[in-house]
DNA sequence: ATTTCTCAGGACAATTTGTATAGTGATCTA
DNA sequence: TAGATCACTATACAAATTGTCCTGAGAAAT
């Protein structure tokens, strides 16, 4: 018996059995199809459906392993806003792409060029690394602001919960 | 034969075989216990052992699984530095919370007092955003720059594979 | 020298996966 | 309105994986 067939189908990437789904496996990601169907009270073949579906359309990108830097040694993360010269963006991401202690960077509107993310074992390890990034050609000018505390730390889950919450349309 | 059994036993918190470990999860990440073992050239129980290690050490912190915001509709991102009442940290970070758009909160040295990454799903869904965080009480001033492009997503790879290359010590 | 670790290698039952199948009700299309 | 499609349940079976336990061998620490 079809419980709830939702009237649109390619309308919402994600409908709520979709994101009760990924919610599972955000609070349990090593859950396997099996299990998930158990607990959804869903077939298990429709698990495997959905998440080969939400594959395909690109929502669900893979289960990284998630790695906590800070006990890999890297206590410290810094956010810096890079001013670099007109016109060189492609040669600057790649000079920052090969420091190791980039973990992130954007291009912005706003006061800054680009947004980058580092992290580094120490203070005086935090300077080093400022200083390899004000070493790559076209960086202009640089301002570092070091991350006291993480009050929010990455998340998606609200994101889901209001999809799961309220009725798909 | 054990072959390479490392000097430091809780020294290093990631050693080489470690390190390529994660690194093979990284890029396929659903890859059983069993797989990593015949990659490495390994016995299972040691990536089992390995696994646990890390997990145990606090460095390998589970599985998430990776959704694209974009594909679920939210097609931007934007960085918004807050100014805050004195004191109010707390206050505010529990309202920022409150916002599901609000996907990762930092707080910081420098002129913002708050970092903040939020996501929206178009222009005017970002000034709706903006709005909320700006109705949060105690947000004193708020300066918003929006991503236009991510010339290097959020990666750990380098770090990993910096371990990988050299010896532990 | 002895203890302690880590790892290779192997074995076992229980579970899970990959892959099909058929049937049912609802939506979509002509 | 009569198919054609689609999503889902339910079930089946072989192959693979997992959880767990064991042994023995080197290496390092006491």
């Amino acid at each position: 018996m079809a419980l709830d067939q939702q009237s649109e189908h390619s309308d919402q990437p994600v409908d709520e059995l979709d994101a009760r789904l990924l919610l599972l496996l955000t609070d349990e990601p090593r859950l396997g199809v099996l299990e998930c169907s158990r607990r959804l009270g869903v077939a298990r073949g429709t698990v495997q459906a959905r998440l080969d579906r939400l594959t395909d359309r690109g929502v669900l990108t893979g289960f990284p392993p998630a790695l906590d830097l800070g006990a890999m040694g890297y206590g410290l993360t810094a956010f810096a806003m890079v001013e670099i010269a007109q016109g060189r963006r492609a040669e600057v991401c790649e000079g920052l792409a090969a420091i190791p202690e980039v973990c992130e960077v954007h291009a912005t509107t706003g006061q800054g060029d680009l947004f980058v993310r580092v992290v580094a074992r120490s203070n005086s390890d935090l300077q080093r690394v400022v200083d390899h990034i004000v070493d790559v050609p076209h960086v202009r000018r640089l301002s570092t602001s070091i991350a006291l505390s993480t009050p929010v730390p990455p998340r998606v889950r609200p994101l889901l919960e209001r999809v799961k919450g309220r009725p798909p349309k």
